[in-house]
DNA sequence: AATATTAGTCAGTAAAGCTGACCTTAAAGC
DNA sequence: GCTTTAAGGTCAGCTTTACTGACTAATATT
């Protein structure tokens, strides 16, 4: 027997470790958010909303942050035109473009998943004890910006 | 202004903060094993493959761990198993039962995957430092077990 | 002015994912 | 034991997601 190098990674990499909690929160908050009543709406479409920025986001910028292609972005954002909780509006800069705006109906879904998320930001801050869990989402934060995408 | 309660939480909440450094590696790795000349795979088949055991794993608890119906598992092995990256065999304890088990093309491509996933780690250790990471894969640890779903 | 790039849609197709119905075997209740 | 309930899995049918390729219109580049 040697010394060990580190902690024991246990039975899981890397990926699995962020799928589990991500996965997991993410079914809560999509369950809370059908239990209010927005049962027009699917997890795609969910995974696209949440990264509409206030000022409106183009679809191409959209679909690059969820990693879909730029035809499929648009067939979710209609989807979500028709049942009310998105608008497109024109870009005043680019005649091309449009800005995908959130409309009455998904700003009310919105807070649905907020505060579901809130719910579980305290379970978890909990579990872990304050300064570690805001030190978990510090290191996320790095993580995340290691990655060369826009966000 | 009051003091802070603790550290700003960034534009994201922690759903997105768990899913940007996760799906980034899934990209990675998917595109490593497509590289490495496994095209005939997919993403949401790559995502159940790796939740198969040494032992061989059940439809129903595969399903469970990718959080889809046992319906969509079964296609998605049936079509891995036409690829020659799984096969099912009889349950010896329970004759309504199969058990899905890695085949060579599957433990080939595992490989692959496994290997830069191995690259990925290194990058992600030097960017918060070797202590840190490990840390954070305790931690994340820890919120994987809060979910009571078997694992 | 010509050319290349970018934003977005349209069309077509394959895969993923769901519900419901069903069969078979195992477990529980009596 | 026998009956009932539950669990593992497939089949069928359908909608949504997601891709590639082709195209239009507007902006950038040279």
């Amino acid at each position: 027997m040697q010394g060990e190098k580190s902690t024991d990674p246990g039975p899981f990499n890397v990926g699995l470790l962020l799928f589990i909690p991500y996965r997991e929160l993410e079914e809560r908050v999509f369950a809370a958010v059908q239990d209010a009543g927005y049962t027009d709406t699917t997890l795609p479409q969910a995974r696209l909303f949440q990264r509409i920025s206030a000022e409106g986001s183009r679809i191409t910028e959209l679909a690059s942050r969820v990693y879909i292609t730029k035809q499929t972005a648009s067939v979710l954002v209609s989807s979500m035109e028709r049942n009310g909780y998105v608008r497109r509006v024109p870009d005043p800069l680019d005649a091309r473009a449009s800005r995908v705006i959130a409309d009455e109906r998904g700003l009310a879904a919105g807070k649905v998943a907020a505060a579901e998320i809130q719910r579980i930001d305290r379970e978890w801050r909990q579990a872990l004890g304050s300064a570690r869990y805001d030190r978990l989402r510090r290191d996320l934060q790095v993580l995340a910006r290691l990655t060369n995408r826009p966000q």
